[in-house]
DNA sequence: CAGTGGTCTAGACCACCGG
DNA sequence: CGGTGGTCTAGACCACTGA
C-alpha cells in the first residue's frame, strides 16, 4: 500500500475552486491515471478526512461529485471503490435480420449468444390496454387499445433492459402473440406468418438520466445513464404494426447503425 | 400563490426511508403533477426548512437528488429552479444523403434548418497529429497520423455538439478538407470530388456521464448525460476515409434510424 | 468488535441576485 | 439591502460489513 500523500497532493487554499471539489478532482485524476484501478478501494472518508485536514461532510461532498459522474460507487459498511465496466452488448444494425428470425432466436438471444453471456428474460407480462397518446400516435390514429407485452432482460444475472412492444389488436388478439411465449423467432417472426412481412424498423433514441422506478427495476448504480429506444416495426404495405418502447442501462449497451451515403 | 402545506404532505417518521428522500420524493411528485411546472421556482431552501422543520442540510440533500436526476437546476442567488426541457434536433437516418450535400448543405446545416433554429460553429482547429489507437484501429493500422478536424455546434447560443473528425493524411493533406472551410457540402463533398465516392457510414452509439471538461464545452446542466457518437465513413473501395468523434448534450438530440428487415 | 458509509443537526461565513 | 444558494465545520447516532 502506497501512502496517500504520494498518491494525492494538497489542497490549494489560494484557489477559487471549492475544497471538496478539489479533492474530487485528485480523487479523479489518481483513478484517470490508474494509481486506482477499476474495483479497488478508495481510502476511507476518515482517511481522507485526515489528510487534508477537512471535515467529513467535505469529503463525502467529493465523493457524491465522483458518484454523479459514474466514477466510483459506495458500498455500506465497505468502502468506496472505482466502478469496474460491466461489459457492454453490442447491437449490430442487423440484429432484426430475417436469417436470425429464421433460426428461431429472438433478436435478444441472438446477441446474447455474440457475446457469449447467460440471457435471461423475466417480469414477463401480457396484456390488453389503452394506447397512450404516444403509441396511438405510431400505431396509427385509429388504434386505441393494444396488446402490450412487457418483459425485462438480464445478462449474467443483472437486469440491463426493460421493454413493451405494443400491437393493434386486430393483428395481435388471439394469436400466439397473445401468449406468454410467442415461440421461436419471437414476436416478428409471428407476425410474418400472420401475413405481415416486415419491411423495415425505425428506432428513435435518447438518453437521460433514469426516474426512480428504472433505477430500481435495472437496479442502476448512480450516475448511470439510460438509453430510450422507441422502434417502430412496418410491414411491406407500409403499416406500423408493433412499437417497442425500450429502456436500456447505459453503461451496458453499444448501438451500432449502417447509414446509406446516398 | 398556494400554500406549501397544500402542495407538500408532511414526513412519515415510521418510514425506513430517508428524510432527504421523502423531501425529494414529495418535490418530484409535485413537478411530475404540475404543481410546479417547467421553469417555475421551487420553494427556497428556507422555506422547505420550515415546512418539514429539518435542517438545511436535509434539505438540500434533497435537493441535490433532484439535480442529479436531471429535474431541476439551482441559480445561485436566485433560486431552485424546473429545469425546462430545452428544443432537441432530430437527427434523421437520411441526415447525410448525397441530395443534402449536392445543395452544398453540411449535415449540421440541414438538421438545423429543419429545427428552424440559429445554427453556429466555434473553436475550429484542423491539425495534423498522432491517430490514436482507436481511431487507427477504425481507419486502418497503416494509418498512424491523420488531419484532425475540431469543431463545437451551437444551436441559438448553446453549444450542443463537439466533434472531431479524423482523416488519413494521404487522402486529406493539401485538399481543402485541410482548410478550415471545407467549402460547399462539407468534407463528404470533397471527399467525394477527390474520388472517394461514399457507399455508407457505421454509427457506434454510447451513453455516460460527461467528464469535467466535457461539461465545460457543452455548458451541462447538472444531470444531463452526453452521447458518444463515433461514426466511420466508408468509400466505395471499402475503405474508411473518416471517422468522426462526436459527444453531443443527450437532452438536445434525438437519434434516428432505420432498420432493414431483411 | 472496530471500521465503514448513511443520515442528520445547528450553526457559520460567503457570493450572488434583485430591488 | 434582504433573500437566495454555495461551502464548510464539528459534532451525533445509526446500519452495515467483516474478522
Amino acid at each position: 500500500m502506497t501512502s496517500l500523500p504520494s498518491i494525492l497532493g494538497g489542497l490549494d487554499p489560494t484557489s477559487d475552486r471549492a475544497v471538496f471539489r478539489q479533492i474530487a478532482d485528485q480523487l479523479r485524476e489518481a483513478i484517470d491515471r490508474g494509481r486506482f484501478k477499476e474495483g479497488d478501494k478508495l481510502p476511507s472518508e476518515a482517511e481522507l478526512v485526515e489528510h487534508y485536514g477537512v471535515s467529513r461532510m467535505t469529503v463525502r461532498n467529493s465523493f457524491s461529485i465522483l458518484q454523479g459522474e459514474g466514477l466510483v460507487h459506495a458500498e455500506h459498511g465497505k468502502g468506496v471503490f472505482v466502478r469496474p465496466r460491466p461489459p457492454v452488448r453490442r447491437l449490430a444494425s442487423d440484429r432484426f435480420a430475417r436469417r436470425h428470425r429464421e433460426q428461431g432466436k429472438s433478436a435478444f438471444i441472438v446477441e446474447a449468444d455474440a457475446a457469449s453471456s447467460q440471457p435471461k428474460v423475466d417480469s414477463l407480462e401480457v396484456k390488453e390496454e389503452k394506447a397512450s397518446q404516444d403509441i396511438s400516435n405510431r400505431l396509427g390514429d385509429s388504434v386505441r387499445r393494444v396488446l402490450a407485452r412487457r418483459r425485462r432482460y438480464l445478462l449474467d444475472g443483472r437486469p440491463v433492459e426493460f421493454a413493451t412492444s405494443y400491437l393493434p389488436l386486430d393483428i395481435a388478439r388471439g394469436t400466439q402473440i397473445a401468449e406468454p411465449n410467442p415461440g421461436p423467432g419471437g414476436i416478428y417472426a409471428r407476425l410474418e406468418e400472420l401475413g405481415h412481412q416486415l419491411d423495415h424498423f425505425e428506432e428513435e433514441i435518447r438518453a437521460r438520466m433514469p426516474s426512480p422506478s428504472e433505477v430500481k427495476t435495472l437496479q442502476l448504480a448512480a450516475g448511470v445513464p439510460v438509453i430510450h429506444l422507441i422502434r417502430t416495426a412496418f410491414d411491406t404495405a407500409g403499416r406500423a404494426v408493433e412499437v417497442c418502447d425500450t429502456v436500456m442501462a447505459a453503461d451496458a449497451y453499444v448501438l451500432s447503425y449502417q447509414l446509406p451515403a446516398t
